[in-house]
DNA sequence: GAAAATAGCGCAATCGATTGCAAAATCTCG
DNA sequence: CGAGATTTTGCAATCGATTGCGCTATTTTC
């Protein structure tokens, strides 16, 4: 029945395609192996390599008779194309690389459910757009040694999550020829292309939120020679000039991203007995670290003292007591973050982005208003 | 200089390379251009392609000093072989597909730190190995469908982080010849190679921890239909049985492992009034869920109710109270699930792992010593 | 010192898909 | 019906690295 809808229409000419027909009778008979390569494929279509693959890829040069022919045939032995060979062929792998960039004292990488988030937003927008992720996991001390990285060889554009501290690394990588975008904070002399949250608006606004609930003394915990904490102190020490007030050095704490280490910084601090009613955490991880440390050491959160974290992790809204917050959206950051690389790519003029950021309050920082704990 | 260190040794013979030779010395004073292909590479050394290759790979055929020589040149013109043609070359890609497999309910992927960790401990492993990690967020509701996806034509093994509930279509994928580990619990008519922790004794030694603590109501909280849970839930129920006591069905709860439902899930089972003092929790999400809910219905924890958790995740030492709960190595897990499925692809006989898994006990639990509280 | 053994390298085929160009088939019209 | 226009399809080169086999030098052996 196939046999006959695919042989009819060639049962005239007598030419070089001769050879193809009988090759595909021949083939017709051992139907069920795998087709493994195009040519196989071809030969049991009757037609030739680069038809069957202009056929795939719906080159228009194509008849649509012998399109849907090939096509069909194809899905019925489940053939798929040899993605190696492809990337090969057209230097092209489909393939996005992912940095993530951290700081270096934390030897226990990747540990905020920030970065877990974000991964699944690139992974979902590369899938849509038939791409793949390639994932590094970098020692991020040398990023010139990336480009000797496999991430940088097979894939056709990279995606770096923070700065960390290493901006002048990345200006520097801006003058190879492999496209790539990053996910971090505004900074000077910047030669790529840069998406991020509005962090100096979330600093103010987390830092504004502490002000109106009473708030005198507040604290900052976070590194700032990463470029988005930067911005987001900046939004705080201008928060706090509205109402006349300066940061005070000795409550900008250098707190770095993971726990067991703002854990313990935020204790020495308390040992030194600076007052401080408020704090503004450069994320969620420091702000439930120091919360807990606070707790610890006998002060109420957030009746001694109130925090604001950063990034509303999924955690974030059950801790108790519940973390006020500034929320990116993650996942759209990791589309744009997609669609930019891949602008980067295609040649297109790509611009830097700015995403919202959003104040969520939850129940943490009141002073006034009696806490409405447990009904 | 250089120059004539790397002639000095041919100026003998004049058969068919006298042609390379004459190449190469056109070559060297272009010195300062890329090296983009092994050809090039080779005709700045002066000899074939076949020689800077095998030179690279320290193929014994080529002597020590040719080998040198050629290395050097590679090194001084930053020239990396190109992977893409390798890959193809050797049907060999250096990739590793990274699939997780995650309840069908949860629209909220991948939120878990546990994910991260375990992804990180991959990373390193591969990264060590001179492989890449190709990850793949796959709807999982067709693993089936997995097998036409991307991450199975490129890489040359995969590995599946948990079964879900998809332990059949795991057992069918095990057929093709793409080398797969699983990470996740014991199960039946299992076809393919697992890796897990000791699921049944973290299980059992949480529900003893709070036994012993005078607990007598325990509940468990998590899909029993994951066999990495199924485990934990033999535990519980071994544990219980050594105390003459049997699992109350209406104390199994089905909590998916996403925060929103669990906590939805927990609070309806609050409603029903079940009386319970304790609760074993299939993941420290959950436990972290479970606890701001009874928080927020007006229970004290660990007074009311105690609650274990599972995972260790960096976080739950930080809540507030610190979260008792079972630890896995997850990093080391990593390196596990990487050696095997390399030793898969080396044709090794690989066998299944169970690792240790610790009861962590932090103050979250107990019932007669009065809380430590803040200091 | 000639024959045999051994190193060290080069030749050329190969992997599978894509694509510019040319050839063949089909269609259009006068 | 046949030339010209147009649509379809095939030929063959190409991407870059690897490797079996064979050819030269060089060394060893007697």
């Amino acid at each position: 029945m196939i046999e006959k809808c695919i042989f009819e229409e060639f049962c005239g000419g007598s030419t070089g395609q001769a050879r193809l027909r009988k090759r595909a009778r021949r083939m017709v008979k051992e139907r069920r192996k795998t087709v493994a390569s195009l040519q196989e494929l071809a030969d049991l279509a009757g037609v030739s390599r680069a038809t069957a693959s202009r056929a795939l890829n719906d080159n228009p040069m194509i008849s649509e008779k012998t399109r849907a022919r090939i096509q069909a045939l194809a899905h019925e032995h489940s053939f798929s194309i040899n993605r190696q060979a492809r990337a090969f062929r057209l230097r092209r792998s489909n393939l996005i690389g992912v940095v993530f960039m951290l700081d270096v004292q934390s030897d226990q990488h990747m540990s905020d459910p920030f970065f877990l988030e974000m991964l699944g937003g690139i992974a979902d927008a590369l899938a849509e757009r038939d791409y793949d992720l390639l994932l590094t996991h970098a020692p991020v001390t040398d990023v010139p040694g990336l480009r000797s990285g496999r991430a940088f060889q097979q894939a056709d554009g990279i995606i770096f999550i923070g700065q960390g501290e290493q901006h002048e690394a990345l200006n520097e990588l801006a003058e190879e020829d492999t496209p790539f975008v990053v996910w971090g904070g505004p900074v000077g002399r910047k030669r790529y292309i840069l998406v991020g949250g509005d962090n100096y608006g979330g600093g103010h606004a987390a830092t504004q939120h502490l002000l109106d609930a009473g708030r005198e003394r507040i604290a900052f915990f976070g590194n700032t020679r990463n470029p988005e904490i930067a911005a987001r102190y900046a939004g705080y020490a201008a928060a706090l000039a509205e109402r006349d007030l300066e940061p005070d050095p000795e409550l900008t704490v250098d707190v770095p991203f993971d726990m067991p280490h703002a854990r313990d910084v935020t204790s020495r601090l308390l040992d030194t007995a600076r007052q401080f009613d408020g704090v503004v955490c450069a994320s969620d991880v420091i702000a439930l670290a120091a919360i807990s440390t606070f707790a610890a050491l006998g002060f109420r959160v957030p009746d001694d003292i109130a925090v604001v974290g950063y990034d509303d992790i999924a955690l974030a809204s059950y801790s108790s007591p519940a973390l006020t917050t500034v929320r990116q959206n993650i996942r759209w950051a990791g589309r744009v973050l997609v669609e930019s690389v891949l602008g980067l790519i295609n040649g297109d003029d790509v611009t830097d982005t700015q995403l919202q950021s959003e104040l969520v309050v939850r129940d943490s920082s009141r002073r006034r208003s009696g806490g409405r704990g447990p009904e």
